[in-house]
Formats: structure tokens, sequence, C-alpha cells
DNA sequence: CTGAAAGCGCTTACAG
DNA sequence: CTGAAAGCGCTTACAG
């Protein structure tokens, strides 16, 4: 029977061990000077003997150190409500902190406007936050903003994506190109070998391309291992959302490679793709795409959607919380990249990830 | 932009609100009587109002309450070293809890004899704990110690599987019945729908067939319903996990059914079906099985093994103790019945899980 | 350079 | 029935 248990030596105990007051311990444990060498390491060395460690209640209580936080994210008002989970974790990781006195404030941006992202980013600064949440997806403005947060000493963790020369504590989020990687691997069990795949890329912009490209490239490489499937991967890349667009592409690319079997979203918006669908009166395709918003949700329940990848975007968030707190409050310094799992979801396993 | 925060009444302001003293106040917020109905009422007012709710920092530090928690599992040193997750969320969750006065005691039992699962729950017993976690493999046994906990009034979680007869406060593990019409799910993907499904239960001893049997049924029950395999399903149950008994009821079955193309594990021994594979020289059979032990992690990455099915023991735990600390600290009643997301793991995604 | 005291918000006796 | 006081472990002035 092993026990984990933590029975403290409290200040008032070193002090006595070292025949001083609490007072002079403590200005040792927090190098506050003004202690003379001798009694310094003669308390130093008990510290060490009792593996002392504060009780973080009693310091908390205290110190009334407020830790206020922003993040700033994608409006989710957009046509993208992926970024409705975000909230999400950042509510639960706040709940679970509740004792300690952690205050978030919620920033959002226009994922169509760098303009907007820029005003939204110096309106942080501004705040002078103890940590930032962010998720870059403007890069060049994300590379500005993280460098003047370096410049002000305030720790910046990126969450869903990560530029990797900006300076930033951590990342949070998934392995981008593995995830194209398991994408392919459920496409070629899909897929009868001799029929074809289809990757699809809807990019309004091409600051969101990133993502989208790194998840094609992924899925592409992974046939280029043992596979199956010996018809063709073809990639076809929508410039924007609207129907017109979507019919347009579509149409072509089937009319095309008539071979088509299954069809890859390397983005959120499956279910665009099932509209048309059903417009077209096409039932055989089968579909594999990203994240478990509603409409997508639906589309698996009824058999449109064969697998949707799960990016754990509350888990994000969460995360990210708890690892600015943890650094900013016992100076806990995470791992600089955390790669979430790359969850497969089907029509069976759904109701328990949502 | 929104604040999450809290600034919070203290029993000092109620007091003054009140026009009494705190001590009055905290009698009214305990319910510890002594007080005039009339002040009753104007503070419970007051509290109301002002929404108050205690700092867990100052309470925690006056109390000093421990909290000892045990855990009553089965010993990982027996060949099934899916145990051996279990601690690991344990660990992790105490760490979380750092700052609380938590401690555990760790109880082990062999899984093939109750008689040693009964005399360890005597022990817990006597250790007297605030809350117990227990994997119930034994059911009856399990159910007079769960119902010796209640008569203690001591809460129990159960995690990996539950008895719906016995008094519980909350349960958290795999939906069992679910977890099988996942593996029905990918089963049905991976196999030509004229092939032959073999369904393999290896059991040594009948307390732990529930499990098995649960998901057998889910699995099956999956082919009712829309599937593409018109193939048989053939269910095989092995006694006992020595290689001549798998030897033997293996060459028995693949005898039988020539055409099987897939086999489906329902327990964690997927790597035992391997060797036995490896020994007849077996190379075009694809398997799904359970839980990420290294032998099956093995597997997967050689693609022998095409999906496991994770079940998150180490979440399991984690959150058993952070359930019990929750409710007993702070009276918070949880899920009764908590289920675990199951992962579909293969071998693109593996890395992430573990 | 060092110690004694006050106070963070709460709870627990104790005095009246 | 009610209030005043002590103390949980730590930190922060302040006095010497």
């Amino acid at each position: 029977m092993k026990q984990k248990s933590q029975d403290k030596a409290r200040i008032k105990d070193i002090a006595r061990l070292a025949g001083v007051s609490i007072g002079t311990v403590d200005r040792v444990i927090h190098n506050r000077g003004e202690v003379a060498e001798k009694t310094l390491q003669r308390v130093k060395k008990i510290l060490e003997d009792t593996n002392y460690s504060p009780n973080v209640m009693a310091q908390v209580l205290k110190s009334r150190k407020n830790y206020s936080f922003v993040s700033l994210l994608p409006d989710p008002a957009d046509d993208n409500t992926y970024w409705k989970k975000h909230p999400l974790g950042i509510e639960r990781a706040l709940e679970e902190l509740q004792p300690f006195p952690v205050k978030l404030a919620t920033l959002t941006f226009n994922m169509q406007s760098e303009k907007d992202f820029q005003s939204k980013a110096e309106s942080v600064i501004a705040l002078k936050p103890d940590g930032v949440i962010l998720a870059p997806i403007f890069k060049d403005e994300s590379t500005t903003f993280a460098k003047k947060l370096a410049a002000e000493e305030i720790p910046l963790v990126f969450i869903d994506g990560f530029i990797e020369n900006a300076p930033f504590l951590a990342y949070i989020g998934e392995n981008i190109f593995r995830s194209g990687r398991v994408a392919g691997e459920l496409l070629d069990l899909l897929t009868p070998p001799s029929r074809d795949i289809l990757i699809v890329s809807i990019a309004r912009n091409i600051k969101n391309v990133h993502h989208l490209e790194a998840r094609t490239q992924g899925c592409l490489s992974y046939f280029n291992g043992n596979c199956r499937n010996l018809g063709k991967r073809i990639t076809l890349r929508i410039p924007d959302p609207s129907s017109q667009s979507i019919s347009k592409a579509m149409d072509g690319a089937l009319r095309e490679h008539p071979s088509i079997s299954t069809v890859f979203l390397t983005g959120s918006r499956t279910y665009l793709l099932a509209r048309y669908l059903e417009t077209r009166g096409i039932s055989d395709l089968q579909l594999v795409g990203y994240d478990l918003i509603e409409e997508n949700i639906d589309l698996l329940r009824k058999g449109i959607a064969k697998f949707l990848i799960n990016q754990r975007p509350d888990e994000q968030t969460f995360k990210a919380v708890k690892k600015l707190f943890e650094y900013l409050s016992m100076r806990k310094v995470p791992d600089k990249m955390e790669y979430l799992p790359i969850d497969i979801v089907c029509s069976e396993n759904i109701d328990f990830y949502i």
C-alpha cells in the first residue's frame, strides 16, 4: 500500500529549526535579501532538508493576486461555428480554477479582416493582461502581435495553429499534417481499390489556406505508403463557400472524374458539400470531413458523412487557460508543443464526443 | 468584451449588511442553528442577494480537513497490463489537486481470486476512507462491498464497469454495448461484403465475461442495421489464454469458416491472437481489438492490427478522484453515469493517445 | 540585518 | 441566541 500525501513543514517549523523568525525565513524563500550570509545558508539548508514547499492555499489567500487573461479568437458569429466550442473550454477551465482569482476577457475578431484583428490586438495590449490565448489566423499580423507581447513579457499560448517564427510559450492543438494522414487512412478504407478520391478545400481567403494545404499534403502522403487504393487522388480548391461556386467546381470535378467514390473535405464545411450533393440528387459518394459542428453531426447521424475528425476545440482553450495559470502561479514551464489526440468520430461513437 | 470573474462578497460584508457578527453569519451558512428566526431570515436574504459563495482557499486553509481516498483495482502484475494505466490517472489527479490536502491509498487484488478481493475489501473498510474507487470485477463480492460502504456512508465511484443494483455515487467508463457497436462499424468497413467476421472472446473465468459478452452483443447489433457486410458473423469463446487453447479454437474456426477475413477481439488480448497468426503463417486476416497496451500498439504500428478501441483507463481514475473530491469538499453531486468517449485508434493517430 | 504584528477569509470554541 | 477572539500558513509593512 502506497501513500501519496504531503505532510508539509510550515514556515513556522523552518523558523524554529533555524532559530530565526518566520519573517527571515520568508525573506530567504523569496530571495528578498537583507539576510546575513550565515543565516541565509542555515535557513536554506533546513529548507532543503525538510523539502519545504509553500502552502498554495495560504499564499493565494494572502496575496490576492488576480490573474487576468485575455483570449483573442475568431468571431463565431461568422459562418464558421467551429469557434463556438472554444469559449466552452475557457468556461470549464475557469470553473476548475474557481478558488483561484483568475479572470479572463474574451475578445473576438472578424476572420475576414486583418484590420479588425490588428485593432483587437491593440486592445489586448492596452488591457495589460497577465497572459494571452491566441488563434493565429493571420500569420503576419499575429507575428507582430506575438512580438509585442514578448516585449511586454506577457506569455502567449497559441491554439488551433501556431507560427514557427513567433515567440510563444506553448501551442495546443492538432498536428495538422498528421491529421491529414489520419484522413488518408480512413479514405483508403472507405474507397474501393479502383475508385478515385476527391480532396476538397474551400478557402475564401488565402490566409486560411495553410491548414487546408497541410492536411491535403498529409492525406496525399498517406497514399505514398502502403495503401489499398489504386485510383486517383484529385485535389480541388473552391475559392469561396457560395453554393454557386461549389456547384460549379464540383460539377466540373465529377464530370471529369466519374470514378470518384469518396470526398474528403479539408475543413469544417462538409455540410455545404452535402447540400450540393442533395441538390444534385447524388447519394453514392462517401464523405469525410472535420469538426463536430451541428450540421456535420447531423450528416454523420444520417449516414451521409462517414467520418469526422475532431480537433477538440474546447480542450484547446481549456488547456491553454490552465497552462497560463500554472506557468504564472507556479512557474511551471509547459511543453512547448502539445498535440491533442486526433479523434476519429463516426455515427456510433459521436454521442460520447459531444 | 465579457468579463468572467468573481468579485465576491465576504462573510464580513454579509455581517455588516445584516448588522450582525461574522459568527452569526457563519452559523446561518452552515445551518448550525442557535440563530433567532428573524436574524436567520435577514441573513439568508442577504446571502442570496449578494450571491455569496465561500472562499474555498480560506475554508481549506482553516479546516485542514484531510481527505483520504482508497482505490481498489486489479493487480497489474497480472497478465492484464491494461490495469497499469489506472494508477497514472490517479497520480495526475493528485497532482492537480496539489494544494488541497488529499491522500490516496492504492490497494490491488488478484483478478483470479475472489478471496483476495474480499480480504482487500475488508482492508479498505478498516482504513475508514472518505471515498473509494473500485473496479467491480467480481459482481457478487463487489455488491457486498458497495453495500458495506453505503452503510458507512462512504461514497463509492465505479470505474471500468458498474453494478446496476449496488449503491454507488458515480460510474466513469465505457458504454460497453455501444463500444461493441463502434467495433461493428469498423469491422463492416474492413471486411469485403462477401467475407465473414470472427468475434473472439478470451475469458479465463466466468466472472470476466460480462464485458466481453456485452461488446459481442453490441457488435452483432450493429449488423442488424444498415451494413455492407453480407457474410457471416461468427462468435468464438476461448476458455483460457494459453497458446494451446487459442490454437485449438482458432484452427477449428478457420477450418470451418474459410471465408473469415476479419477478427474482432472483445478484450485486450489481441496480441495473443497475433502470436497465433504468426505461428501459423497467416497474414491476410485483419484485426480489431481493445486497449492501448504495449503489445497491441506494436501490432498497430506494424499494420497487423488495423484498429484498437481505447477506453481511456487513466481518465477513468483521474475523473474518479476529482469527482470524489468535489463531492466531498463542495457537495457537488456528480452525474451518476459518465460515459467516456470511445476512441478509435489506428496507426496514424496512435501517437497522440499515448 | 531581524523580529513582531497585522491581516487574507473562514471556522471553531468560548464567554456572556 | 450572539459576539469577540484565536488561529489556519503565508506575506507585507514597520520598528528597531
